[in-house]
DNA sequence: CTAATTGCTCTAGCAACTATAGCTTCAAGA
DNA sequence: TCTTGAAGCTATAGTTGCTAGAGCAATTAG
C-alpha cells in the first residue's frame, strides 16, 4: 500500500496529475486511511504507469480511456488496440509533416536575413507576406 | 474600412478568434460604428495578416506580441526579431525530434503485434512497460 | 416595412494539467 | 508526550488559443 507521494515518485506522475486522473474517472478512487488519506495498491500503480507511458508517446487521455476499457469485453481486443495505435501513428506522421514544413521555412527566412534596420529584416517581411514563402504550411493540427 | 466579417474573410481568421485577439491587446480596439460595430482601416488589416501568419507558423502569442512591439524601438530590432524567429525553429525542431521517436516506437509496436488476445497485444504489452522501448522518448514539450 | 443576416456582450467549455490557499494528518525526534 | 515539519486533503482558478452558445441590437436586401 503507497500513499500517493510514494506512487509520484514511483511513476513519474505528479501528486496534482494523479489526484487529476481520479477526477476524471481514468484512475479509480482508491481505499482512504482512517484520516482520509489515499492508499493505492499495486494493481493501480500498473495503471498509472500504463496510463503515464502511454501519455509519453502522445495518446489522448480519450484513446487512453478506450485501451484501459478493452479489457472488459475481450472479443476483438487486439484489433481495436491496434486501430488505435495506428490512429496515433498517422496523427504523429501528420504533426511531424507539418512541422517539417515550417523547419523550412523558419530556416528559408532566418538565411535570407541579412540584418540592418526593421524594414530590412527578411523575418519580418515573410511573417507579414505569405506570397514569400515556399510550402503552403496549412494551418491545421 | 471593413466589419468584422469582411475583414475576417479577407485574413480568413474567424471572427470570434479577431475580437479575442482584441481582448487581449493584441489587436487594437477598432473606431465604432454608430451603432456600436467595429470598422477597420487597412493598417488594421496588415496587422491581423501579419500575426495570422506567424500563428500558422507556430508563433505562440507572446512571441507575436514581442514582433509586433519591435516597430517602437527601432534600434537593433532585426538582431531581436531574428532571435524570436531562432528561438521558434529550435521549438520546432525539438518537437520534430520528440515526434521522430514517438514514431519509430508507435511503428515498432504495431510490427510486432500478431494478433490473438488482449494479453497477446504488443501493442498493450508495450504500453504497460517502457523497457519494451527501444528509445527514451521523454515527458518534455 | 419586414425579414434575414450580421453584429454585439457575456459566459462557459475544450485538453491536460499546474498552482494556490487554507486546512488536517502523519511520522519522528527531544 | 509533545512538538515540529513534511505530507496530505479539498476547492478554486489559471494556463494556451481559441470555440460555442445565449440572448439581444443593428444593418441590409427585397
Ligand atoms: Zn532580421
Ligand atoms: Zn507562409
Ligand atoms: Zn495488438
Ligand atoms: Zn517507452
Amino acid at each position: 500500500m503507497l500513499t500517493i507521494g510514494k506512487l509520484s515518485k514511483a511513476t513519474g506522475v505528479k501528486i496534482p496529475t494523479i489526484r487529476y486522473y481520479e477526477q476524471i474517472g481514468l484512475l479509480a478512487s482508491p481505499v482512504r486511511s482512517s484520516g482520509n488519506q489515499r492508499h493505492y495498491d499495486h494493481a493501480a500503480q500498473e495503471r498509472l504507469a500504463f496510463i503515464s507511458h502511454a501519455r509519453d508517446l502522445g495518446f489522448p487521455l480519450d484513446a487512453i480511456r478506450e485501451l484501459l476499457s478493452l479489457s472488459d469485453r475481450d472479443e476483438h481486443a487486439c484489433a481495436t488496440a491496434d486501430d488505435i495505435a495506428r490512429r496515433q501513428l498517422a496523427a504523429v506522421k501528420a504533426r511531424i509533416a507539418r512541422l517539417n514544413a515550417l523547419q523550412v521555412e523558419l530556416q528559408r527566412m532566418l538565411d535570407h536575413c541579412h540584418g540592418g534596420s526593421l524594414s530590412d529584416c527578411r523575418v519580418i517581411q515573410v511573417l507579414g507576406d505569405h506570397g514569400l514563402c515556399r510550402h503552403d504550411h496549412g494551418r491545421a493540427a
